[in-house]
DNA sequence: GCTGGGTGGTGAATCGTTCCATTCTGGCAG
DNA sequence: CTGCCAGAATGGAACGATTCACCACCCAGC
C-alpha cells in the first residue's frame, strides 16, 4: 500500500508525467481535456505531493523560519500570527522556534533552517547572530531581523520605536495633570526596557515642573511589580510619585495588585493607595490581560501582528531578489488610554 | 556561490560520497583516518546536509506536526514545550499549526503536514477527523489525540480526567468546610466544561448536607467571569453561595476582581465580598497568572507539558511500528492550593 | 502538396542523499 | 606462495517531482 505518485496518475490518467506535472504547476498549458482526466485520477488515488522532491529540486523550501525569544510572551505570539497570515498568502508556512534567550537554541535552530533549507529567516536575536547570518545569505537564505534596529544596513529589520513609547507613556500622564513620575522596571541590559526609559527622560525634560525618578527590577514580572508596589506603600504618602510608567503589563499588574491588596486588608484606609486617584499607572505592551486587570490599565500598543506580516513581505522580497537593498523599518507604537489613568 | 553539497566534500576529502554519507551516519564503519579528512573537509566548505534529499530518500522526514487549537492558551504552549522537549531527544523537531478553532485550518495543517510527509501528528481535533487521520495512517504517518479521549481504539490518545478534576475541586471545598457550592462556567457544548461540572456533580452527591448551583456563561473569560460576579454580588449575602468553582482560571480571575472592586469601591462595606472569607474560590489550569492574582487562587493542575511529553513518546513508537495496540493514557489532574481557598 | 507556426504533450535528465552490493586491501594461516 | 577473510571504501541505483529540449499534430497560406 505505497503512496501513489506522480507516475501513479500519469498512468492511470494515460498521460506522461510531465503532463501531470504540468497539471500542477501551469494549468494553462494543458487541454481542458488532460486536465479533467488527471484531476480525476489524483481525486481517485488520492495522490498528495511529496514536498521533499519538490523543495530537492527547487533547492529550498516553501516556509520560512521565526526564531522568537519567548513563545509565551503575548507580543512573540502576535508576531507568530500576523507573519503566518502574511506567509500563506505567498502559500509559505512557518515554522517556529522558541530560544527563551539560550544561545544554544538559538544555535541549534539556525542549523535546523539551514538543514531544511527555509526560504528565509524571520529572528529577533539574542546575542551576535551577524556572522551566522551572513553565512546563510551566502547560502541563498534571506533574513530579516525581527524587534531590533539592525546594524548599519547588513540587514533589514522590522521594529517598534521603543523611545517614542515611552514618551507617549509620560507625556499622556503629564498631560493628565500628573508631575511626580516614577519609571519602574528592570533589567535596564534589556534594550527595550533602557528605551522606554529613555523617552520617559526625554518627556521629563520637555517639562520643567516634572520630576522622573526610577524604582530598579530585576526582572519583567508581575512579582517583581508587586515588591516594587510594597517598596512604594511603604513611603509616607507625601513622599509618593503621583504617576508610575511601567516598563511593562506585568509589573503594572504587579503595583495594582499591591495597592489594592493594601487597601482591601486595610488596617486603616490610609495605607491603601487609589488608582487612578492617588497614583496613575501605564503599562507596556497592551496584552490582553491588560484591559482586563481589576482596573483597567493604560498601556502603550505595539502593532505586533503588523509588525509580523511586515517582516514577512519584507522577507519574502529579499529571498525572490537578494540584491535588494535592506531597509529598517520603524513602527510606531500607540496611546490607550483606560481607567488607571483617568484624570481626576 | 552553490552551496557545496555531499560530492564536494568527497573531493576535497578524496574519498567517494559513501564514504562521506557513512561518516555521517555510520561512524564506526570508517576508518579514522578518512573519518578526520571527511570531517576536516566538511569544516572547510560549510557544508550542510540537505534535509529535503534526505527526507525524499528515507520516505518520510524527521518532524512531526502538532495541531491545536489555540496556541496562546498557556496549557497549549505547555503542551507543545513537552512535545518539543521530547521530540528533540530522538532528534526530532515539531511543528505546530494553531486552528483557532477552525476546521478549514485544521484541514489546511493536515494537507501541509501529509505534504511533508511528516513522521506523525499530534492534534487535538475539533470536528470529526477520524477519516482524514485514517487516510494518513494509509500513508504511513502516525497520529495521536490530545485531550480528547479517542474513540473507541482507533488511535491513541492522551488526555487529562476532567471529571475526576471536577471531583478533585469541589471535594476540596467540601472538606475546608464549604457547603453551598456554586459552579461557574459555559458554554456547555465544550466537553472539558461539560465534565468538570459532572465531577462537580458527583462530589455533591456523595455529601448530603451541600448544594450545587449552576452560573451558565457563554464564554472561558476574564470578561464572563466579571459577568458572573456581577450577577452573585447583586444578590444578598444570605442568598449567595459560599463557594465556586470556576471552570477555568480566566472566570476565576474575574470573579476575583468583580468581588474586588465592590469592596475597594465600596459604597458600603456590605456591598463588597471578601475572598476566601466570605467566599472560597477555585479555578482551573493553574495558569501562571493565577498564583499572581491579587488573592492567589487555588486551581486544579494538568500535568501539561508531561501530556506532550507522553503524546510525542506513543506517536513516535507507532510510527515506527504501526501494528503497535493503541492505547488511551489518561493523566489525572492534580489540587493546588492557594489563599483563595483557605479556611476561616 | 509543402512549409511554417502554434499548441499540447513527451520523456529523460536532474536535484543531493542514502544504502547496498561489490570491490579492494592487507594480514595471516596453511 | 597462495588462498581466505574481515574490514574499509567504492560506485551507482534509487527516492519523486520538475523542467526543458524536443516531437507530433493540425491548420493556414501559398
Amino acid at each position: 500500500m505505497v503512496p501513489p505518485g506522480i507516475r501513479d496518475v500519469a498512468a492511470r490518467a494515460e498521460v506522461s508525467v510531465g503532463t501531470v506535472s504540468n497539471v500542477l504547476n501551469r494549468p494553462t498549458k494543458v487541454s481542458p481535456a488532460a486536465t479533467e482526466r488527471v484531476l480525476a485520477a489524483i481525486e481517485e488515488l488520492g495522490f498528495v505531493r511529496n514536498d521533499a522532491a519538490r523543495q530537492l529540486r527547487a533547492g529550498h523550501s516553501s516556509a520560512i523560519g521565526l526564531i522568537v525569544l519567548d513563545a509565551r510572551n503575548p507580543f512573540f505570539t502576535d508576531v507568530a500570527r500576523g507573519a503566518e497570515d502574511q506567509a500563506s498568502v505567498s502559500g509559505f508556512s512557518v515554522l517556529m522556534g522558541n530560544t527563551d534567550d539560550n544561545p544554544d537554541r538559538e544555535a541549534g535552530y539556525l542549523d535546523l533552517f539551514e538543514q531544511q533549507r527555509v526560504a528565509g529567516v524571520l529572528i529577533s536575536p539574542i546575542g551576535d547572530v551577524t556572522a551566522r547570518l551572513q553565512r546563510l545569505r551566502d547560502r541563498g537564505i534571506a533574513a530579516v531581523l525581527v524587534d531590533r534596529s539592525g546594524d548599519a544596513t547588513t540587514f533589514s529589520s522590522v521594529s517598534v520605536d521603543d523611545v517614542a513609547g515611552g514618551r507617549l507613556a509620560v507625556d499622556h500622564l503629564i498631560d493628565s495633570g500628573r508631575r511626580r513620575i516614577a519609571f519602574v522596571g528592570g533589567p535596564f541590559a534589556i534594550r527595550q526596557v533602557d528605551e522606554r526609559y529613555s523617552g520617559a527622560e526625554q518627556s521629563v525634560a520637555g517639562h520643567p515642573d516634572t520630576t522622573l525618578e526610577t524604582v530598579r527590577l530585576s526582572g519583567l514580572t508581575v512579582l517583581e511589580g508587586r515588591r516594587a508596589g510594597a517598596q512604594i506603600l511603604a513611603r509616607p504618602a507625601a513622599d509618593r510619585p503621583d504617576a508610575i510608567f511601567a516598563a511593562n503589563d506585568l509589573i503594572a499588574m504587579g503595583l495594582l495588585q499591591a495597592f489594592m491588596m493594601a487597601g482591601a486588608t486595610g488596617i486603616s484606609s490610609a495605607t491603601g493607595i487609589s488608582v487612578p486617584d492617588d497614583i496613575a499607572i501605564i503599562g507596556y505592551d497592551d496584552i490582553d490581560f491588560a484591559s482586563a486587570a481589576v482596573v483597567p490599565l493604560s498601556s502603550i500598543r505595539q502593532p505586533s501582528s503588523t509588525i509580523g506580516q511586515t517582516a514577512v513581505t519584507i522577507l519574502l522580497e529579499e529571498a525572490d531578489d537578494a540584491d535588494l537593498p535592506h531597509r529598517q523599518v520603524v513602527f510606531q507604537p500607540e496611546l490607550v488610554v483606560r481607567q488607571s489613568t483617568r484624570s481626576e
